[in-house]
DNA sequence: GATGAATGAGCATTCATTCAT
DNA sequence: GATGAATGAATGCTCATTCAT
């Protein structure tokens, strides 16, 4: 077998919190290069110096280990944006001008950069999630909804075709990050992100940090 | 589990040329789906109406199918750009003037609607293929290479950056091209394709077609 | 193809211990039967009364089952001759009077006939083993080689070419028990054995029991 | 796949004698190597440079190429003992002088060596059909009663229990045999084999060549 | 909180064989 | 005389999951 670098850990009794904290970052790895349909349990399992049946204890089915990752992510994300005051929530972005988009903008990507893991995961599973059979297909349409959503109020008033330029700001978020992955010395991300603002925005200023 | 629709196809022996195309078609179909990780050899046999063995009679392993998928894609592509001579070589595109790079670009993008199953594959064997241990993954590092020259040779000496424009097209025509596949009816692929085309490059004629 | 007769067993947990004796048990038969590259997982698992999944969990790989074996075998061999004080250990043997050694030949070929199923793995596996892609080729030349140089020490100073005897005694009892394998009821191993000896030893006194 | 190295051969068309000695040839080594359970069909074809359908439709089945390596092995047996007169038949040996008898031996051995690919294929097919399932299982049941009935009326007279005597030299001869094959440039087997027979039989006379 | 035993289903691949060409 | 297409069965092994401990 062998899939992946064996990357062995010693078996040890973790405390729940540590314990799921560390299996959750071994899935996002793991389903990040292989995705869900090629990853293994035991995959993850041994990444964490666990028996698969250890593994399935703490996250029931392989199914139930997706969803931890997912909501995982989720919580993470919602304490990212703490800061930001409810930004997913629809009427709460109406109000800010486009240097504070475009600043907004600049620190996602920024933090993005920081956690190529969860890039790599998400960009799979996005990608995966295409086909209908997915067990990620609903969240990722949602998601991608509410991300439209957002990018089109963050621009709306600014350009002449607020949900255009929300695709095309997806498109590119997701597509320089794909291009950073693949070669992570070669793409300066934040760089190429904030070229890409300028030339689709109308009257970028450049972002602080 | 039963992968995807089973269609039951009744057992012939079909001449070779047409079994290939037969094989090619449904393992494109298949690995569009669940990429190269998660799709097995039975499900594209099922879908030619052959035999496992039947199948790996004719490509050998699950390795070799996919490069008899990525060689079939090479040869049609280069067939496609034939009329246009030779694009993909270094000298071949520095004459072309801004209008016909765009043009050429638009052309590219309204035959990809043509056929969402390829764009599919190539979406999601990308997307996989980030990863080093990938069979295609030097495949696609090569080919994002050259689909990078080639685009900064487009716009050379119409922006200011031409590197960074041609990372911005690759990223917008990957990333629209995800949004439409994932909402085929809901996103206009060439028409979002073409405002995105307006935003990034100077001066954009409207193009043909 | 119905390997060996099929012995249909309850399907039941098992004592680690004892479940590990049956496997290596069943193994030792299949494997003596139809050699390393032509038995099958399959066949011994269906004699242990367990899926093919079920012995793997215990052994691992096809080749796990034959180290387990010959370790196993190995294990029991040095026990056998504990009594026999480290008989295997280069100083050990020197000492012995020819009749001693006479003796011991005897109690070892005499051991031989109460385990036919095991004289069969060995004659098997030597045999196969002389293909130096054997998984258990470096096994069987050290063996060989281990036994050549006790043999000779037992002779040594008794006949005029210590290692031509110990290779003539060496062939001698492969031989016999192969003889004897192939018609047990019409060889009589020990008194053949007894009888050889006496050929090819000086002043050979008869052997007790 | 890829069983023992591939010996790539291309592919000709031969006239049927020499191809047929070809087939013979080839699956001699591989079923030497790997006994009529591990070798496949596929491995002799390959080195016939023939594909699978081509070889079988010399042979017709697996079971076919066995039979034709025995029958063209037992031909060539009774060819090289011609100059001997049919020294297979039991009444033809009596008559031989105890010199004559252990020259007899001795050529036998030597000729023996200078076709260690027999050597092996005898002996592994000798231990593997001790199974009674085996497809030689009678054959070589057979053979050795010959060989024996040979031997012992070639010692006859000449030792006090001639069955015994000749269970000893056939005993030697194919232990000796194996070594050699284990061990081709430590071990010289005619000179081993005419040290044991000057250990088993009374007044050796020192063979000639 | 974690393990070991066991299973049923699946997977890629090999194998001997048949048949039409 | 030899090939290519195709198959059914088998092979070694992986996988997700259950259960008793």
């Amino acid at each position: 077998m062998r899939t992946l670098d064996p990357v062995s850990v010693p078996r040890v009794r973790l405390p729940p919190a540590e314990r799921r904290r560390q299996i959750v970052q071994a899935a996002t790895e793991v389903i990040g290069r292989r995705g869900y349909y090629g990853f293994s349990v035991a995959a993850v399992a041994e990444r964490c110096g666990l028996t698969v049946a250890g593994l399935l204890h703490h996250v029931g089915t392989k199914d139930g280990l997706l969803i931890a990752v997912l909501e995982d992510r989720d919580r993470r994300d919602s304490e990212a944006v703490t800061g930001r005051a409810g930004l997913w929530l629809p009427e709460a972005v109406g109000v800010l001008a486009l240097p504070e988009a475009v600043q907004l903008l600049h620190d996602l990507v920024q933090r993005n950069r920081s956690q190529p893991e969860i890039v790599r995961l998400y960009s799979m599973l996005r990608t995966e999630s295409l086909y209908e059979g997915h067990p990620a297909h609903e969240f990722f349409a949602r998601r991608d909804e509410q991300v439209l959503g957002l990018f089109a109020r963050l621009v709306s008033g600014h350009v002449a075709a607020p949900a255009s330029t929300a695709r095309q700001l997806l498109a590119l978020m997701g597509g320089l990050e794909e291009q950073w992955l693949r070669d992570p010395d070669g793409v300066d991300l934040v760089a190429e992100w904030d070229r890409a603002v300028a030339a689709v925005l109308p009257a970028p200023l450049t972002p602080r940090g």
